[in-house]
DNA sequence: TTGATTTTTTACCATATGGTAACGACTTTA
DNA sequence: TAAAGTCGTTACCATATGGTAAAAAATCAA
């Protein structure tokens, strides 16, 4: 079943037969959170990678006593401290579950090992592929649009965030106060 | 000679024989481009893997009639547009040596081809993995730095970048104005 | 339900940065 | 050398967003 869900998200890189997908499934382990736990501390290393099965995650940053949101992650996506996985070096980011989620985990040590087989090479590499066009898209919208902009593209990407997400969150992560966000909200219309 | 460039860009990942490199190193072509010369034009998809041996340059993006750049590449670093060059979809953005530039390049297929390799595979995974993280920092930045800090961490990563960069490149790239930039920098004192 | 806590909204003023324009310095071209 | 263009600087005002504060609304806990 999670063999499944792998094999739906990479078979477009990779075409492998149900069975590679199968022996990978065998290193994930699922965990559940509830809302506002904390799946990776700041100041810790990262030591697992993390796929969302069902609710969501934000990655965060500790700014003063205000905090910013890198990054949303939802259902059928990767979602750690993925800058720490790769450098296995503590970091401040925290990662955090904005809803319940179901997720499913594979330790770091058995996704470096991994990905020396085909399947999990092409998981790594795709990961890191998909991983920085994604964020060299959050810096091109940080660099040329502006705070409302950003909002509305959001909006078209995850289309019921304001539902799910919290609007402090959501501010933090367009990179403005959630006065800001209910300005640019209530202006509208 | 670039064989050893690459050997010691990348050993401290992979420790391959030299003889790999130069296997890897066949297939590079070294061009020359002027200041100002347009490496990568806008709209087009990117052709190649391009390396600086010597000099520099920009990633553009074309905003109404200004620009902003959203990265630059100096010595020993790789210089493309990687997005493209993944996803072979055309892009708007556009690469412009800043200095006179000795590059060498890769042609895109070979450079996927070459991917299955061992040290081929090395070099595409590192990388993907290495501009995540570099992309990461320059969101994290964009997000909890005033322009001026911003423009101080560059300083401090490329040392002469004032020397060799025209104010207005690195304005952009700080996503503020030249004038902007040129007040920032002369209430410094 | 009730009270406590958190989140969102609104209002006020402050500030960083933008936009336009003009000027001088420098660079390129003829 | 002169002319033309580009670049950096300075000044002025405009504007988007920040910061503080407090009320209103929503959520959570007892």
């Amino acid at each position: 079943m999670l063999a499944e869900i792998l094999k739906k998200s990479f078979d477009k890189y990779f075409n492998a037969p149900i069975e590679a997908w199968k022996e990978f499934a065998e290193f994930c382990e699922p965990i559940t959170f509830e809302k506002d736990q904390i799946i990776k501390p700041q100041g810790t290393s990262e030591k697992y990678f993390y796929f969302i099965i069902k609710g969501s995650a934000g990655i965060f940053l500790w700014k003063e006593n205000n905090f910013v949101c890198l990054d949303f992650a939802f259902e059928n996506s990767a979602c750690c401290d993925y800058m720490s996985l790769l450098t296995k070096e503590p970091t401040e980011l925290e990662v955090v579950a904005l809803e319940k989620s179901e997720t499913i985990r594979i330790l770091r040590d058995n996704f470096h090992r991994l990905g020396r087989k085909s399947v999990g090479q092409i998981i790594m590499q795709k990961t890191a592929e998909a991983s920085f066009v994604e964020k060299q898209q959050q810096q091109i919208e940080l660099l040329t649009k502006t705070a409302e902009e950003r909002y509305r593209i959001l909006q078209t990407k995850f289309p019921n965030i304001d539902q799910r997400i919290a609007q402090k969150h959501i501010a933090s992560y367009l990179g403005i106060t959630p006065q800001s966000l209910s300005r640019i909200r209530n202006a509208a219309n």
